[in-house]
DNA sequence: AATGCCTCCTGGCGGC
DNA sequence: TGCCGCCAGGAGGCAT
């Protein structure tokens, strides 16, 4: 579900609330979510001040006192809802009440100033660790990561490199983490529909020239999307409880049998399942 | 090494 | 109202 955008919205919501602040208490509502979650996890976040809050590919870092770092990944369906004294005027809020945990809310932030930040995650694709600050790019899940999309390293040749031979359809390529970190099924329909490319057509058959396309349309598809605070489908929203509205600048993700958004193409948007995902593309324009 | 399939889990929606 | 199948923003793990 969240991707690099979404992730990032996140991430800008949850500074002002935690960026500095003590986790005065840590609920931590059930023993796991896609894995067991670290041994004494709570106790470990219980009166850790986050130093920082930053973001590689689709996992927030909150960074501690204490030497250690927690690792969060939404999943499919993962929110961070926040309620509370933070960014309201309420008099009194530091002794804000909050209501019952609900459904599905896994894991509870207490801020030092009355705020509440609420892990929930209905289908528990979601994931969170605790490690050593120092041994972060060294974890199992974050080391295997490709470059950011905005990185430098992230460049037309460094593409063309990984894409060199490759047979899978670029789509595959491209929600493939190792590659590029941050894209998934949204923004590789959305990046390769603005390149013009099918995204079954195989990685090894693009040219220099579309990969140099296609490298600067990903950047762009996601910078536009985090400039308007993601999507937001079903559920999902920012942090703040606003809602992202990137969803309405869709040309093909969700737009199956509706008319293609390339001006002059005349086109149709098809839906094609690869490897049990969903590729919306127009036939008409992207080959 | 590269590729493709299965799986984890819950909920919303459309069809009957 | 109820039941059923399908679909959903991810990605690790495993067989080939």
């Amino acid at each position: 579900m969240p991707e690099l955008p979404e992730v990032e919205t996140v991430r800008r919501g949850l500074v002002p609330v935690m960026e500095g602040r003590v986790i005065t208490r840590a609920d931590v509502r059930r023993p796991d979510l896609r894995w067991p979650f670290p041994d004494g996890m709570a106790e470990r976040l219980t009166g850790a001040r986050v130093t920082r809050l930053r973001r590689r590919a689709k996992y927030i870092l909150a960074e501690l006192d204490r030497a250690e770092t927690l690792i969060v990944h939404l999943g499919m369906s993962g929110r961070m809802l926040i309620a509370g004294p933070s960014g309201t005027s309420v008099p009194g809020a530091f002794h804000h009440h909050h209501p019952a945990p609900e459904k599905h809310d896994h894991v509870v932030f207490d801020i030092e100033d009355g705020t509440r930040v609420t892990f929930n995650d209905a289908r528990r694709f979601g994931a969170m660790d605790l490690v050593a600050t120092d041994a972060v790019e060294a974890h199992k899940l974050i080391a295997v990561l490709g470059p950011e999309p905005f990185d430098n390293a992230f460049s037309a040749a460094y593409l063309a490199e990984k894409l060199e031979g490759r047979w899978t359809p670029i789509k595959s390529a491209l929600l493939d983490q190792r590659i590029v970190a941050g894209l998934g099924n949204i923004y590789v329909c959305e990046a390769l529909w603005r390149s013009g490319i099918s995204p079954l057509r195989l990685a090894r058959d693009l040219t220099k020239r579309q990969i140099s396309d296609l490298a600067g349309h990903i950047r762009e598809t996601l910078e536009d999307a985090i400039a308007a605070g993601g999507s937001s489908l079903r559920d999902y929203r920012q942090a703040d409880g606003e809602l992202g509205y990137f969803q309405h600048s869709f040309a093909v993700y969700g737009r199956e049998g509706e008319a293609c958004r390339t001006p002059g193409c005349g086109g149709t948007v098809v839906r094609d399942v690869q490897s049990g995902r969903s590729s919306l593309h127009c036939p008409a324009c992207q080959r």
